[in-house]
DNA sequence: AAAACTATACTTAGAGA
DNA sequence: TTCTCTAAGTATAGTTT
């Protein structure tokens, strides 16, 4: 049995996967009180959320993160009642862009919702044909809206730490 | 002089304004880092928004957040330019929590603009009244849909960490 | 409003249960 | 997955620049 105690480890992937799984549990456990005790020492609102490797999203939220979402359903009269987990890269929707987009507010909605929050948006798979089309179209004319086409693509696939002040 | 090195301090609100603001500088850069580390440690996605004592908004996310926002602008034509701060709890609208819910929007989409996104919701003010009422007659509308009444307001209001797989 | 500085408090890697 | 344990690595409270 070698040394016990912390060691130094580079911020790269981890290449085994049963480790990266614990130090992921740790560390989105230690993510979690930090903004925890942010939240409480500062009185502040705040907002995560954590996609898991295993692509299962966690979240934090001081208060929910609530009506934002909530806006998504408003063109629908049925509210979900279970909510089936959707996994990304579900082979179905010949949009993969769509999907994707669809899967991020499943699952932004799944969260507020396991935050004891009211208002959710209605699972994708009751949205139908038209629905999707719709969004689709919504989404293309929002592309033709572009502010700044800062042609950062490289860099936005990266981290981005905006720490300066939004506004 | 005292002795200097890192005392404990009670997880409770600091009730010095101006130590309450270096420590939410402090404290907030440290939980960025800790995001960024968990992103590369792990390459998951994930998402921090956080709002100042000041009620500014600071991100972190990875990618950037992008198209859960963006769709609110779907219904507009015209792209912000510039991008005005809103303040929390300026005077202005009659129904508060519409105004709440209006800022948030606003923050957000600020926030996603600060990272690079090219995805973003139109300005409050550049949604004219129409646009406020058809948003509030959403917003109406959704409360209606509610599908769990969970009468915890109380709870709601205070602290949620859903450490619980959300799905 | 930001750094630098220290010494301490807290987090966590690895191993084992 | 989750817990404990140890010791090393890191974050940070308070002070000073």
């Amino acid at each position: 049995m070698s040394n016990p105690g912390r060691r130094k480890i580079p911020i790269r992937k981890i290449p085994y996967k049963n480790r990266l799984q614990v130090t992921f549990s740790k560390r989105r456990a230690g993510l979690f009180k930090k903004a925890s005790e942010l939240c409480t020492l500062c009185e502040i609102e705040i907002v995560v959320i954590v996609f898991s490797p295993a692509g299962k999203a966690y979240s934090f939220g001081h208060p929910a993160v609530s009506p934002v979402v909530g806006m998504f359903s408003t063109n629908r009269n049925q509210i979900p009642s279970g909510g089936g987990a959707v996994k990304a890269g579900d082979g179905g929707p010949k949009n993969a862009q769509l999907a994707q987009i669809l899967t991020q507010l499943e699952l932004v909605g799944q969260a507020m919702k396991a935050q004891q929050n009211c208002w959710t948006i209605c699972p994708i798979d009751e949205l139908g044909l038209d629905g999707l089309v719709q969004l689709r179209n919504d989404l293309e004319e929002l592309k033709l809206n572009i502010v700044k086409q800062q042609q950062m693509e490289v860099v936005a696939a990266t981290n981005h730490n905006s720490s300066v002040p939004i506004s």
